[in-house]
DNA sequence: AGACCAAATATGGTCAGACCATACATCCTG
DNA sequence: CAGGATGTATGGTCTGACCATATTTGGTCT
């Protein structure tokens, strides 16, 4: 009974509430896409027939969701401008649901592990030829990748090499081709960004973490998805050895 | 250069930015966690110097992002009350976005593809005996499996069908014991509920779905990692056959 | 003493109006 | 025609008021 919904399920819903369901119920009725822009607060507050407050919530809201943004001023970039962040919104859920202790790191470095897996046989196994309209962006990811493994040769300190490390990572992300995957893992790498400096300085050399970084990059370019999986999950396994598939 | 920054990365923050700072740091240094209650509206403005609308702009973001829950009226519960809903806050944020267009139908799928492979084969390797604080759930969670099951078979139509589905591939997510990979997948399922629906329409039988069902739970009672992955892999292809490996 | 009902009160929900900050639009001037 | 001064639309913020809700308190009747 303790543990009873703390929700109002029937109640009234709130009038920012609402407004989200009408800006919701516009952008998919009218199409509205990445780029258009919605009415300004006074003139939705006055067309839904509620106070400017309950709409700044709802935008409030969408902003958090990293669905629009808001600008001030005039001109054709100035109000809320349908945008597309979902990373922003994920990376904020993760760290404040850390800090809650609502999720634990273990969790969401088996979550990285699972996802990173996953993007290297997809990307190893994604026909780079195609017309799929992602291929142009896969190409570039894979490039975006040999260029991080240099910048982690030269980094000077832990926390550079993980940066470079992030952006190594994010691009095999992306060369999977599918961006709820980058996004989420955007928001793992963001939330472990001080535990994996902690694991660079605790391993010492970073010679053997480039190695596989280079195996992971060939794998894929060969297009040998076995090898790919491998070699992640051994560099994996290299970086965080106390999360293996058995505890 | 049209796809500037639309950021200000330098601009002074909002005031509902501070208190949401503000906030955090709270939570974090005070250790607070689920079930804590925060400040009044009235006494958090007062205490930060701003105005109680940027109070509530900033408790409607840790509303959205499943953080806090409000409640009118008086007495223990009333108040922000600190909670833990990633998944609410994720079935937003994948609603918003696919109907943005930001991310595609066939994204999530192949999302959720990765993570029931990953869950299924956790769940069933995951120490039914040990000492992990998941253990109870994960025993449950294996019971909850088979009554989805039994009622998957009672149901009347493809809609009661799904929902039963849901639960079972839920609870298959629970038994892997990642609180992460629920949220996840709870939103991710929910997202997805139109199209299971006319993914069973167009099958017309669920006697093969079900046979499946069967050969996950037991895969996963017996501790047999690698059947239970097979079973879930070769699930999936009957669900969603065009959403294969190699598309 | 107990039960029940009414008033007080604390809390979120909402609105209206005012004012500030920002940044483009417009117009006036040289 | 160039450039600055002014206008204006937009978001950002505050204040104060009032409403809705739910508990707490206290009084009253039995």
């Amino acid at each position: 009974m303790t543990t009873e919904e703390r929700r109002r399920p029937d109640a009234r819903p709130r009038a920012f509430e609402e407004v989200l369901a009408r800006i919701e119920e516009r952008i998919t009725a009218d199409g509205l896409t990445v780029g258009d822009r919605l009415p300004g607060e006074r003139q939705l507050a006055e067309q839904l027939g509620v106070g400017r407050s309950s709409v700044r919530e709802a935008l409030r809201v969408l902003e958090t969701l990293g669905v629009v943004a808001s600008q001030a001023g005039r001109g054709p970039d100035a109000g809320a401008v349908l945008t597309s962040r979902p990373g922003d919104a994920l990376t904020d859920l993760l760290r404040l649901h850390l800090g809650l202790a609502t999720l634990s790191m273990r969790e969401v470095i088996d979550t990285r592990l699972m996802i990173e897996q996953w993007a290297a046989s997809r990307a190893a196994a994604a026909p780079t030829l195609s017309a799929s309209p992602l291929t142009a962006s896969a190409r570039t990811a894979t490039a975006r990748m040999a260029e991080a493994i240099a910048a982690m040769d030269a980094a000077r300190d832990p926390a550079e090499f993980v940066e470079h490390d992030i952006a190594f990572h994010l691009a095999l992300a992306e060369a999977a081709g599918n961006r709820l995957i980058v996004a989420i893992m955007r928001a793992l790498r963001d939330a472990l960004r001080r535990y994996a400096v902690d694991a660079v300085v605790r391993l010492g050399d970073t010679g053997g973490l480039q190695d596989d970084h280079r195996r992971i990059h060939r794998a894929i370019e060969d297009g040998d998805a076995g090898a790919a999986t491998d070699a992640v999950a051994e560099h994996l396994a290299r970086a965080y050895p106390e999360s293996g598939r058995d505890s």
